[in-house]
DNA sequence: TGCTTAGTTCGAGAAAACTCGAACTTAGCA
DNA sequence: TGCTAAGTTCGAGTTTTCTCGAACTAAGCA
């Protein structure tokens, strides 16, 4: 978490994030975030799955859909991957072809302290 | 079978209710509650209301559905309630011709703590 | 007895979500 | 130059959910 001090300019906002990341595809602000759209995000066991394995197997790195290994078909990743972008659950940057997310733990800490905890907590089918 | 409340000083038996309530309407037991199920019910505003305005206005009384106010058709209003009690987010007691809800608190808390905090953290639409 | 009340079930239409194949896009690479 | 990989969008079929009216049920009561 140390900020990279020396590269930021007046007018570039704050990252205290690795240089040069993509842009984040786009999301809803923290502000927009809703309750019920994350909850309805949560609400379907693949995405549960998704967001529990990145939390707890990512190390830090965002991961491609391919990391998961799910079997299903792309169109289906791709549909619930947006879906959970689209409720603010993750964050998604394009690395060239791949596509890679993470979870936004400090806005989901922020604005819904615990939701988290309950998806950790979830114990796999 | 948990071990029973050896090691309980003198605390009053958590339930202090009245005798001979009706027996709740089926519901699923704490042990078969679902995440995905709760969150799923959870995510719809008028559900989230229900539940929240329970948590925070009903005072240890169950209420029957008309107690909410909702401008809504009578059958949507038994969806919804149905929807809450199959969750496991409600319990539903039939007293007459009136049906009283009330948030299966203690149960909700056992299986998925932080839960409730959420639902009373709700700012109203 | 019949009326009112607080619900229910049923069914249908509308809207939303899930699932998936097919065709497409584009970065990297040999 | 063209192939491959990791995704995307599109569209259709299926399923689920929402919404609500209509008809029904049963308790309480004058």
């Amino acid at each position: 978490m140390a900020p990279a001090a020396e590269r930021v300019t007046i007018e570039t906002p704050v990252h205290d994030e690795p240089e040069n990341l993509p842009d984040p595809l786009p999301e809803p602000s923290v502000d927009d975030l809703q309750l019920e759209k994350v909850l309805g995000a949560l609400a379907d066991p693949l995405r549960l799955t998704i967001v529990r394995k990145l939390m707890l197997e990512s190390e830090n790195y965002d991961h491609t859909c391919g990391w998961f290994g799910f079997d299903r078909p792309k169109s289906s990743l791709t549909h619930h991957f947006k879906a959970l972008r689209q409720a603010g659950l993750i964050r998604q940057r394009q690395y060239g072809l791949e596509r890679r997310s993470r979870v936004r733990t400090e806005d989901l800490n922020q604005r819904f302290p615990g939701l988290l905890d309950l998806v950790t907590a979830w114990h796999e089918v």
